[in-house]
DNA sequence: CATTCATATAAGCTGTTGCTTATATATTTT
DNA sequence: AAAATATATAAGCAACAGCTTATATGAATG
């Protein structure tokens, strides 16, 4: 089950555009070390790990240590709240649903 | 098209509890006059006045105005962007949205 | 083991957010 | 039009969020 709490804390931790900005980095490239999500941000070190920090506070984000490198990847259960949540809201996207269904079904 | 700036709009505006209950309770009960949403919400009328105005700001309700009363009902297209934005991360919680499906097919 | 590289933490500053009380604006009722 | 009701706006405040610079930790390398 999910939590209030939880909600809360996964939409304020992808409202941020910096921090969603990384996020959306690491679903792209898959696995990244956070230096080279430092490279190519507008925004300093500790700026990223802090995101970053936040990211993974909300479940968003998986880390595993490579040497002095910390990789970063999306945890799959991450966005659970969310779509928890709008699935109670079936009855006011219907329509764009449809659309992501098709997408999901491969259908181009 | 969805702009950063709206999902971000979206984001910022849930991610407040006291502000996503006000939400919650419009699409329940469908269209509420903004008297009824302050009963029943433990801040105060000023607050909830300005919670409503955000909610209308990002797009997620609608207002009608009868006498002088203010009816709220959500707006249809205000969870697009949010919607929209999952779609691209379809293949992290695929599992997750298989049950949806199921939810939206009607299969109880 | 001293240095370099990768990341995290600390402290402080600034802007924003959500709330309050007080007051203003609309609309209806008497 | 005066009073009552419904909502909005203004002003101020306390808490928080996101950034910075400076420094600490942790791991690899010479």
């Amino acid at each position: 089950m999910t939590t209030t709490t939880q909600l809360t804390n996964v939409l304020k931790t992808l409202a941020d555009p910096t921090r969603r900005a990384v996020f959306e980095r690491i679903a792209r490239e898959g696995e990244v070390a956070a230096t080279w999500l430092v490279q190519g941000s507008k925004v300093s070190q500790p700026a990223v790990s802090q995101h970053l920090r936040a990211l993974r506070d909300a479940g968003l984000v998986a880390e595993r240590r490579e040497g002095r490198h910390i990789h970063y990847r999306v945890a799959p259960k991450g966005l659970g709240p969310l779509i928890d949540w709008l699935g109670h809201y079936q009855t006011f996207w219907q329509e764009r649903f449809e659309n992501l269904e098709k997408l999901l079904k491969g259908s181009e």
